[in-house]
DNA sequence: CAACGTACATACTGGTCGGTATGTAACGCA
DNA sequence: TGCGTTACATACCGACCAGTATGTACGTTG
């Protein structure tokens, strides 16, 4: 028996699974248990990585969700016109997104719903998720702005907060419909206020 | 002991109490036992009006849930001018919802974000729900349409997606928040968007 | 090669969960 | 006034939960 001990393999892979249950059934449905039987990790391996199930809950919202948030507002910042990029990602992005992604929903969405309410402990994590996608919309909209590609007579921050609003409602309808012609529908929408935006 | 039985007023009390415990807690969070202490209701009682927990969910969904959100659009419906109607509802929304909703969020969204996903039962209702609102909004748009009040170069139906998905997601952010002034925000972008459906 | 900390593994606990079996008192109806 | 049904009440069950106590083997370091 020369089994290799892979700490940060051991770790990484705990950590995608609770990923996926939570994301599956959501943080308190999910078990620890079957979390363990997933990746074959026995329960002593798991608690010598992580304190508790908070713990864990909380590496998955910083290490995992997080990232994947980031990665979704990211690109339209870095874009040189943020408006139409927006627009072209937005157009785009529902074809991206599978029948099972959209069963499961908006990790970040369904965490929020569940955890934000009612436990302090991740309330501050998922806010600093809200609010740094925010501030990147922010400045998005204030660049689209000053380089004269969207209208001037609108508050960056009513638009952000209103975009976000509309990309997390249009997950959860998708999941609510478990219909991706739904999920277009509510895209198009999307694309039509973003393009009353323009200058 | 002379204690009256009044089984239509004992439902109606643990239907209230499933309510605010799932509001709060969502579904699977909810613990019977709690729905009892709350209640001063004996599991007895509980397991004579709801053959199970599911039924019990079930009956709040039907019950609470979808008279709760068909209030919400129907006064736009039955509107002369659905679309002014409807900016006018929006405007006046955000101030009426107090610090407590905003924390616990949409009781519809939570449940959809929970259980429209994972657990088949549920599903149907839920999509019901969502549906008849659908239908509820399509309709108003049409007829802001046929009145020549809105403009008619727009699918009502996407419309009416949209909307939906941004109320949702408003009540999403609010709670991922926990401010008003987020709220608020999301509202006026929606107002905005409205305004631009103005023939 | 010895020693020590890291990385696991196993077995178990107390508590809570939804659900049930069984009993009983209030009520409508004869 | 008796009888059956409705509306509860109480006690208990097995399953599962997060968490812990304890043990052990790997692997790096001196």
């Amino acid at each position: 028996m020369t089994v290799r001990r892979q700490p940060d393999a051991t770790r990484q892979r705990l950590l995608e699974a609770a990923f996926a249950e939570m994301h599956r059934y959501g943080y308190h449905a999910s078990s620890l248990d079957q979390i363990l039987r997933a990746t074959e990790v026995t329960k002593g391996a798991l608690y010598h990585h992580f304190r508790n199930k908070q713990a864990l809950g909380l590496a998955v919202i910083n290490e995992v969700v997080r990232p994947w948030i980031e990665t979704r507002w990211r690109p339209m910042l870095e874009s040189e016109r943020p408006l139409q990029a927006a627009i072209d990602h937005v157009n785009a992005h529902a074809d991206t997104v599978d029948q099972n992604m959209l069963e499961l929903g908006c990790p970040f969405a369904n965490l929020v719903q569940e955890l934000a309410g009612s436990d302090a402990v991740f309330q501050q994590p998922l806010f600093d998720i809200f609010f740094e996608w925010k501030r990147g919309l922010i400045e998005s909209v204030r660049k689209s702005q000053t380089i004269g590609e969207g209208r001037d007579d609108v508050d960056p921050e009513d638009i952000a907060v209103f975009v976000i609003s509309a990309i997390e409602g249009m997950w959860a309808i998708a999941k609510a419909s478990r219909c991706h012609e739904h999920f277009r529908a509510s895209h198009r929408g999307l694309v039509l206020f973003l393009e009353s935006l323009r200058a």
